[in-house]
DNA sequence: TCCTCCTGTTGAAAGGTTTCAAAAGCGCCG
DNA sequence: CGGCGCTTTTGAAACCTTTCAACAGGAGGA
């Protein structure tokens, strides 16, 4: 039912003249329809459907100051924990009538500050993030501006913001326990980069495991990756597979399902049998993982929970005036499949 | 070296102030530098520096009305495919200086237009949607509002908007006559809801392979599922390996590799063997298909240059006055890996 | 020396909405 | 019939930036 199209921009004035009644009036339909009479409620937004009448965003925020809108900031859209994490946030947002801002770091730090200075010109609600580098100093300056932040999927000993993550450290012992129990001697831990916070945690991880159990350190070989992606997966099952057999371990505890997704494709391609020759353990449980060549072993996180907590987290912030800081920690659980079950 | 903090927002005339110039010099330093001599730019930044000044988006663009923006509205944010194709997207734009709105409908369509109002409201540049169904009232409202739009993976014979897709009736011939020629007889469609253009259109590819190889049409049967989901692959696998084996399909040709992993996973979990006793082509070639439990033989599509078109005509046509609108159309490709091999 | 041209800078106006104090309208009680 | 309290409506101010016509000042040409 929209007739008029020539005269751009239809604004709160034309639909004030053409319903007979002042701006305020109409502002007041907009925003709380409870203080205008029925009628005039009426005529009002009959004006707005005749002339098409769409609120301009800009004007509201500006006059307002507030946004009505968060910010996802993702480290690896292709990584489909992330997705689920994003889909838990956007959940909780929704219950509160907010909308999400959903950005793709992809890995890189200088697309994570464009983004991070880009929403801060936004004048976002606050924003939601799992960073390159929890330390860098573009956090603290979103902060220091005022902006609400919390970290997704990493922790800091810090008052200055939220954050919620996952026990890294657990879910290494977890997937490296479970392998030693299976018998197996020589494990490969297979992550990087080595300045990711969680590739580090869940190497500790595993090596509490081993001490706990006993076994010497030297046992666990560290494979180093440059990425946490299947193509860096595939590398290392070439490396290992081209290892002598004396020297090749029995098994790998990856850093995550894509690493161990391409581990597990390298090895069928290269007729590496799995698990009879090489077990395998991933992490995040994502939804492919039970789908794999040989359904995997996984370390699953609660992802939807995670996204769904760290915006609670940040609207209790952004709205309580009470609010403060806490650092929520979700314990894992390991999933056992077909890629580590005991050697016949 | 942001030191000023209590006076809340700190705007262009603050800096002005600071740096002993006028507004519109400021306004030059941010907008048009190379107009400003480099004694007060540097003036300038160093006042922005100290003050801590942000530039407040929704000012600018109320006064300069364009917003540098443009938005994704996606079907699907768990399906590998279309942020693949996003990805697509953020690169062109990124290449104009723009950034992404990513949003996810979610396979809901209600969450489709309550996105598409928001963003009209947002005064985006244009629009690129995967739309539940092509043709949505809201779409043409869209564009009768003025907004560029742009269909990704959909075609339409209109010329409201432009559109980018792959042919899917070609697509699904590929893969059916691939299955044909491996001598299959009775061949399984999984797919749905049959409201969805791709989901018609690959099942006419398929029966088209059929009619060209003469073989009569009733040994294609369609498998309608509620969704392109991993768990609807798994109904789907439950269903065909109940059948009496002399009726039970010998090939499945899944609408998308969701579906297909699905059902893979389960015929594994089944005993069903792929392919020897069920042979399966997906559609999409996600990076998980060639992981899969058997790698997944599957149509490729060319996701990153669907998205990366697709931005470009938007771009054009939010830019260039002499546009055209176009319909591209990409051609699929078969991939065949071990779920069709030959059965020995 | 005067005038023109060019580069840099200025300041007021504009953009569409929300806010808020104040006015208007209305029913009811005394 | 006057006055009071309540609900509803009003209109001007404010939000912060960009734009643009106009202006200042200096270089160069006549």
């Amino acid at each position: 039912m929209t007739q008029e199209r020539p005269a751009r921009a239809v604004g709160v004035k034309d639909v004030a003249a053409a319903a007979g009644v002042s701006l305020g009036t109409v502002s007041n339909v907009l925003n709380r329809p409870d203080r205008v009479s029925a009628d005039t409620l009426a005529k009002v937004r009959a004006a707005m459907n005749d002339l098409g009448f769409v609120r301009n965003e800009s004007a509201r925020q500006l006059r307002a100051g507030s946004s009505s809108a968060l910010a996802y900031v993702m480290l690896d859209a292709t990584n489909p924990f992330f997705t689920d994490v994003a889909q838990g946030i956007e959940q909780a947002a929704e219950r509160s009538g907010l909308s999400v801002f959903i950005c793709n770091s992809d890995n890189r730090p200088e697309r994570e500050r464009a983004y991070l200075a880009r929403l801060l010109e936004q004048r976002v609600q606050g924003i939601l993030i799992t960073p390159n580098d929890p330390d860098d100093a573009s956090l603290a300056e979103v902060v220091a501006r005022g902006v609400p932040i919390v970290i997704v999927d990493r922790t800091r000993d810090v008052d200055t913001h939220c954050s919620v993550a996952v026990d890294d450290v657990v879910g290494g012992e977890l997937a490296a326990r479970h392998l030693l129990e299976l018998g197996h001697e020589r494990i490969a831990y297979i992550g990087g980069p080595e300045t990711l916070g969680q590739v580090r945690e869940r190497l500790e991880g595993a090596r509490q495991a081993f001490a706990s159990a006993g076994v010497p350190p030297d046992r666990l070989t560290a494979l180093v990756t440059t990425g946490l992606v299947v193509a860096e997966g595939r590398r290392a099952g070439e490396l290992l597979a081209g290892l002598p057999l004396a020297r090749r371990p029995t098994a790998a505890f990856c850093a995550n399902d894509m690493l161990a997704l391409g581990l597990l494709q390298q090895c069928v391609t290269l007729g590496v049998r799995v698990p009879e020759d090489l077990a395998i353990v991933g992490y995040d449980d994502i939804d492919f993982a039970a789908a794999a060549a040989v359904p995997l072993t996984s370390v699953r996180q609660p992802r939807r929970q995670l996204g769904e907590t760290a915006a609670e987290l940040l609207l209790d912030e952004a709205g309580n005036p009470a609010h403060q800081h806490r650092q929520v920690v979700f314990t894992p659980e390991l999933v056992v499949r077909g890629s580590s079950r005991r050697p016949a």
